[in-house]
RNA sequence: GUCGGUGUAGCUCAGUGGUAGAGCACUUCCCUCAUAAAGAAGUUGUCGCAGGUUCGAUCCCUGCCACCGACACCA
């Protein structure tokens, strides 16, 4: 049965390059986006960037820029490496985007506003100049801001805001049901013991104090925040808002694909996605996402990556150096998808050198070597009955949004593989038994179908190399009876490394 | 401070009420189809500390220590 799916990453905050961290989310977006195209699933994948702000105004005045040339800067950034990474997005939007963006944010707000869920209301707190934000006193040393040395001001602000709390039951309720999926566990009980303290919270700002961004309908001394602005974004590159007064065609996207199946966030944004938006869509009359996946951090060798440590991974350097199915690799296998992972280039050399070359690229080369020297380079497929591979935890780790174990499914069978030859001793049979030798190849070519097959989402070229050199057309997962295999060995997937 | 999590072999981590496992690394053996790859065998641990429950705890309870995360209108 096909089912559409529709899965975003969140938006790339434009006040400086893509990050590792993002490329991950890119790739774990990835994965599962091409998974599932590969079971037939009609899929609509999006990422995009997160453009306004005083932060982003901030960025682009220190690169003397305008904030919309840096914005253009980092969107084109995050353009070129998801192409670099290989990564199968079928949109991207952009909040700057007047056109595609802006008219929905209007018509999301309007609709909080129908529902009577926004309303002005003074905000009055201490304000650090040089934060140029609010601080809390608790924040304070002595009255004094820690990092500018100076005392706040009151401030008083008139602000739009909306009524979280008027929802957060609701939103609590279908978190606990499971309709809003929260992934992994731990993060549900996280969101879950935040809901009941939540309070409103403030959806603009005087336009005075925040001037990049999108302005309030009817109210333009007040600029959106960023919630109203950027969660949007899910909805908006659907084409919501864009049908008004216009044919219901225009629509179609938005009622083909949402709501959004996954949105595949990091653990820094879950209290926006798991509780704000949903309310949003509540109030909006707006069916809500069905999962929320979160992802963890990556730390380089063992640290924070931090810009004053100086020990931020570049990833257009990574995949410069190593190529993009490798950075895939080492990014998807070595980071537990839920949890906080390490790089270091030591640990990317092992594992390519250990997973890659030594695992699946030699076995790809002995096993094409073997067939090409003994039968010619053709192999008649035909199902060896006494030879069955084990069942697999491939599919349930990826629905379960465990990536890097679904590889480790893969690399089992690499393992069964060298097994598989080293006790055949298929050199041996060549000679003394060729009937035992091509059931051994057989079973082993077969075995190089399956993984090229899985390992698809996560390796498109590699799989698709793979499938070359066996002559693989790759079109179902079970191979048909008498399916012609014809061999012809390449110069080698992986080389290793020194 | 409140809530939650983590602490198991050199490293990364699984795991169970009956005194522990995997991968990598390391050692030895073996093979030669293959990318000096593959395969086999093996070494390594007071399962954070101190109590308690139990016939028996690494796994349950309590306290402590260490580290981390969430609780901030940070974008």
């Amino acid at each position: 049965m096909t089912n559409k799916f529709y899965i975003t990453t969140a938006i790339l905050y434009t006040n400086g390059p893509p990050h590792i961290g993002f490329a991950l989310e890119l790739l774990q977006a990835d994965v599962l986006a091409r998974y599932n195209r590969l079971i037939g699933n009609d899929v609509w994948f999006l990422t995009g960037t997160d453009e306004h702000g005083t932060t982003v105004v901030r960025a682009a005045e220190k690169n003397k820029k305008t904030p919309q040339q840096l914005a253009d800067q980092v969107a084109g950034q995050v353009i070129d490496l998801a192409k670099k990474l290989n990564i199968s997005n079928d949109d991207l939007i952009r909040t700057s985007d007047k056109a595609r963006h802006w008219p929905a944010v209007v018509k999301f707000w309007n609709k909080l506003v129908e529902s009577g869920d926004l309303y002005k209301k003074k905000y009055s707190g201490l304000y650090c100049v040089g934060h140029e934000s609010f601080m809390k006193k608790s924040d304070l040393v002595n009255g004094v801001c820690p990092l500018h040395k100076t005392e706040p001001e009151k401030v008083e602000e008139e602000n739009w805001f909306f009524k979280l709390t008027k929802y957060k039951k609701d939103v609590k309720r279908k978190i606990e049901a499971g309709e809003l999926k929260i992934v992994p566990e731990s993060r549900l009980q996280e969101i879950l013991n935040l809901i009941d303290d939540a309070e409103d919270v403030s959806f603009s700002r005087p336009s005075s104090s925040l001037k990049w961004g999108i302005p309030v309908p009817d109210d333009p001394d007040q600029t959106m925040y960023v919630w109203a602005d950027a969660l949007t974004n899910y909805i908006s590159a659907l084409g919501y808002g864009q049908d008004d007064a216009k044919s219901k065609i225009k629509n179609s996207k938005f009622d083909r694909f949402w709501p959004a199946d996954i949105h595949l966030i990091g653990k820094d944004i879950l209290r926006f996605h798991a509780l704000y938006w949903p309310a949003m869509l509540l109030s909006a009359g707006l069916p809500l996402p069905k999962a929320i996946n979160v992802h963890g951090f990556i730390t380089v060798e063992g640290e924070k990556m931090s810009k004053t440590i100086g020990n931020v991974i570049d990833p257009f350097v990574v995949i410069e150096k190593y190529g993009s199915e490798t950075t895939r690799y080492f990014l998807l296998r070595e980071i537990p998808s839920t949890e906080d992972g390490d790089f270091s280039y030591k640990k990317l050399e092992e594992r390519y050198n250990g997973d890659l070359a030594n695992g699946l690229g030699n076995l790809v080369q002995r096993v094409a070597t073997l067939v090409e020297n003994n039968l010619g380079g053709e192999l008649i497929y035909r199902r060896i009955t006494n030879y069955e591979l084990r069942i697999m935890n491939y599919e349930k780790a990826i629905q379960e949004f465990r990536l890097h174990d679904a590889l480790g499914e893969v690399w089992k069978v690499i393992v069964e593989a060298n097994k598989y030859v080293d006790g055949r001793k298929p050199w041996v049979e060549a000679q003394e038994s060729p009937e035992r030798f091509l059931e051994t190849m057989t079973v082993l070519v077969g075995l190089i179908h399956h993984i090229a097959w899985l390992l698809q989402p996560f390796l498109p070229e590699t799989a698709q190399k793979i499938a070359e050199v066996f002559g693989d057309d790759l079109l179902s997962k079970g191979i048909p009876e008498n399916y012609k295999f014809i061999i012809k060995k390449g110069a080698g997937l992986f080389p290793r490394l020194k």
